[in-house]
DNA sequence: ATCGTTAATCGACGATAGTCGATGAAGGGA
DNA sequence: TCCCTTCATCGACTATCGTCGATTAACGAT
């Protein structure tokens, strides 16, 4: 379906890439399979306790997370509750993707 | 299927994250892109020019797509033909993959 | 109002990753 | 044999990233 000549746009890769990118990590790879495990929310606190790192580092990868969408957050009172999206789950791009030329998901799409 | 009470261990998070760093980034994705727009293997010197970077950035970024057999290599008297490895594209993890704790692939078994 | 809890932000540090230019190795042709 | 082409590797530089400890902000409870 995509059938330029030239090489993908740059602008259209570093897009596909801050998806992947999301996921190119060891602890957010654990904290987004740790809420899904978790069917409820859970809060930072609970997080911190089941990954292993620092508090702050749990928070940084929250948010990154929760850029692309991929965690959703709610605020309670005193404490942030994370889950996954599943909506953008099943919109995150595929390596299949990259290579039939599929225009890249935009993240604020899924929600 | 995976219903571990932990988080998902430490070494198989790792794995997850080496497959998705291989495209979390602009100039990888291009490349990739630029393979499979192109049916035919191409050499360094033509991904070079079509993807304006440097030939040793070039270089690296084949290795580490090649290291995870997204690309097969072929060696030929003076150049090298890469292209897209089929069989990795489609057994590339998807984020659904990662919620629903299937086990990593492994890299060396698409191959 | 004060204190304690929870989580986000800040600043710093070390490690990793992307890029480049230069060098090196392997092969083909004159 | 010598040169030229092609690509991989090396060394260096910079930018980005992951992590931590400390601080700050918001809120509840006493």
């Amino acid at each position: 379906m995509n059938e330029e000549k030239g090489p993908l746009a740059r602008a259209e890769a570093e897009e596909y890439a801050s998806w992947f990118k999301a996921l190119a990590d060891a602890t957010r790879i654990q904290i987004v399979s740790l809420l899904a495990r978790r069917r409820a929310p859970m809060s930072v606190g609970e997080i911190v306790a089941a990954s292993g790192v620092g508090q702050s580092t749990v928070s940084h990868h929250l948010k990154i997370l929760a850029e692309v969408r991929f965690v959703l957050v709610e605020r309670q009172a005193t404490s942030s509750l994370y889950r996954i999206n599943e909506a953008c789950v099943s919109c995150f791009p595929t390596a299949a993707d990259v290579v039939m030329g599929k225009p890249v998901p935009a993240a604020p799409t899924c929600e």
